[in-house]
RNA sequence: GAGCCCGUAGCUCAGCGGUAGAGCAUUCGCCUUUUAAGCGAGGGGCCCUGGGUUCGAAUCCCAGCGGGCUCACCA
């Protein structure tokens, strides 16, 4: 911890969470480790609205360490003893998966054959995810712990108060549910299944309720080790206990759920974390992201088009904001990192409040891309290519300085990038049209001439060739000359100095593509 | 019905007590050689309305109007 800042004045949203949490632990002297916790429903492949849960409680968790003294642990929470309540539109195996409707999702096989379970994959995806960013992060499956008897002694409490925690639930629900809810939902042995059926309390010492099942016929059975899991408020308030966490995000779909969870934890170890609502992701239209939809953004395709580092800052931006997320946010977001990273001073004060730090743990990286991506995706546009060796070549020439070993690295992934970008949402809007007869003819008298040469031609003289001919058409006006080159080369008003990019094709292809041109 | 978010340039948004900002769009000027991947110059705003706090409000508070989302099945 830097004595010199001043933490507490920070306008930046993760010191202020972690202030709150400072003010709450000061009055627990015990507290040796503070628990931070994500969860995550393993239903199907991980959103990205649960990255962005990871990415940010990650950032409360490292601004704390930077004002206090004290262990702290992530923690992603897998709710994957719940049961498949609907399978998923985009998953392969729709008919396979149809039969285990109600089995915990850490029961159900994978059909991939590659896991080994239908969680146990989803799970997978999560931590890849969690990992390609490096977060020191617990991985916690809620069956392991269900079974291993972890909660045990919190859902004994919740038995032992059974009357209670259901009082709190009732209230919230319609005339038809209330007659077959219960806190508790017993794991059938027969069939394996989550059960939600009414209960009977057996024995609150011994830990023993009762059901009816599918013949009707009274089973009793423990509610302990992994014999019932809890319904999911219950199961949330639980946790809080069980894990001791103290801080946990969610977002604003949760808000009137974590109201009631803080009720019902009077009831276990009365063990509240710290909270923050965060405001959903929508689409372009305004509308929520949703899987089955395939509306917005994947956090696959964002990466498709945009470093992890942007897509962490657009998730660091006003996260109690509905955003919408999509394409155009990606070159927006490459930018302003760029941007953000340039403008690094190395005042403390300073430091603190630019996302770069929070982005990267505070520890800056010494250097960033050398050019906009925008600017590049404009270069890419005007040099109509693929070709990552030309536009390098091309971003060399532009730039005139010596560039690190890092920014070389930097500027050949965000060209890759670009690249990318271009292929999917400009070319296709890209029109080339025909040359007249008139620019024909200049276009393979120029062509002529280039052959003439024997040796490769610099870039000032393929530049004074263009101007020769170009004044044969355009005696007044040569500007007319270069957009309609742009228009007929590139299918754009701009473009490239035409000398330098034939020097870096080469004649050979020059030729090729001129001669393509007036065909 | 309840909760949350948002009303700022034509569009998308940033700013969140101290002279109204960016990108895109638009208008004008610029191609025989310091980078047209553009460059230069401009136009465009009762910062939703009304009240309050303040020396001072786009910014904070209250009320309203408008737009949107979420929850009230499941998680």
């Amino acid at each position: 911890m830097n004595t010199k800042i001043n933490y507490r004045n920070s306008k930046a949203w993760p010191f202020i969470e972690a202030h709150k949490i400072l003010k709450k632990i000061y009055k627990e002297k015990e507290k040796k480790i503070i628990n931070f916790e994500t969860g995550y429903g393993p239903s199907g492949i991980p959103h990205i609205g649960t990255f962005a849960e990871v990415l940010r409680t990650n950032m409360v968790r490292n601004a704390l360490k930077e004002i206090y003294d004290c262990k702290s642990k992530l923690i992603a929470f897998s709710d994957d003893l719940d049961a498949l309540k609907k399978v998923p539109e985009d998953y392969p195996f729709q008919d396979k998966l149809l039969k285990y409707i109600n089995f915990p999702l850490s029961s159900i096989p994978d059909f991939t054959g590659k896991y080994s379970s239908y969680a146990e994959k989803n799970n997978n995806l999560l931590k890849e995810f969690l990992n390609q960013f490096n977060f020191d992060y617990e991985f916690i499956s809620s069956t392991k712990k269900y079974n291993s008897g972890d909660f045990d002694q919190c859902l004994l409490k919740v038995l032992e108060n059974y009357e209670n925690i259901s009082n709190i639930i009732l209230p919230t629900l319609r005339k038809e549910r209330r007659a077959s809810y219960s806190p508790f939902l017993p794991i059938c042995k027969e069939t394996g299944k989550v059960l939600e059926v009414p209960i009977k309390v057996v024995s609150k010492e011994d830990g023993i309720i009762s059901y009816k099942d599918q013949n009707n016929k009274e089973i009793e059975t423990l509610v302990t080790k992994g014999n019932c899991k809890l319904q999911w408020k219950v199961d949330w308030a639980m946790r809080w206990s069980a894990l001791d966490i103290d801080y946990e995000m969610n977002g604003k779909d949760l808000i009137p759920s974590f109201e009631l969870s803080k009720q019902i934890s009077r009831f276990i170890n009365n063990k509240v974390p710290i909270n923050m609502p965060y405001e959903l992701f929508l689409d372009q239209n305004g509308e929520k992201i949703s899987k089955s939809k395939g509306n917005g953004l994947s956090i696959e395709e964002w990466m498709k088009y945009g470093t992890k580092e942007s897509l962490a800052l657009f998730m660091y931006q006003n996260p109690r904001r509905a955003k919408r997320l999509y394409f155009d946010c990606i070159p927006k977001s490459m930018d302003e990192y760029k941007k953000n990273r340039d403008n690094l001073v190395n005042k403390d004060r300073e430091l603190i409040e630019n996302p770069i730090w929070h982005i990267h743990e505070g520890i800056i990286p010494s250097s960033t891309y050398p050019v906009e991506f925008s600017t590049l995706i404009n270069l890419v546009t005007a040099l109509n290519t693929s070709d990552t060796n030309t536009i390098y070549n091309f971003c060399l020439l532009y730039i005139k300085k010596d560039l690190s070993q890092d920014e070389q690295n930097n500027l050949k992934l965000i060209i890759n990038l670009a690249v990318n970008y271009f292929q999917n949402f400009i070319l296709p809007k890209l029109k080339k049209r025909e040359p007249t007869k008139k620019e024909k003819e200049v276009i393979s008298n120029l062509i002529i001439e280039i052959k003439k040469s024997k040796a490769e031609l610099s870039s000032e003289e393929y530049q004074n060739l263009i101007y020769k001919y170009g004044k044969l058409l355009y005696p007044e006006n040569l500007r007319e000359w270069f957009i309609s080159l742009y228009q007929i080369l590139f299918g754009s008003e701009n473009g490239p100095r035409l000398g330098s990019l034939f020097y870096l094709y080469k004649k050979e292809k020059v030729l090729k593509i001129l001669e393509e041109v007036i065909k």
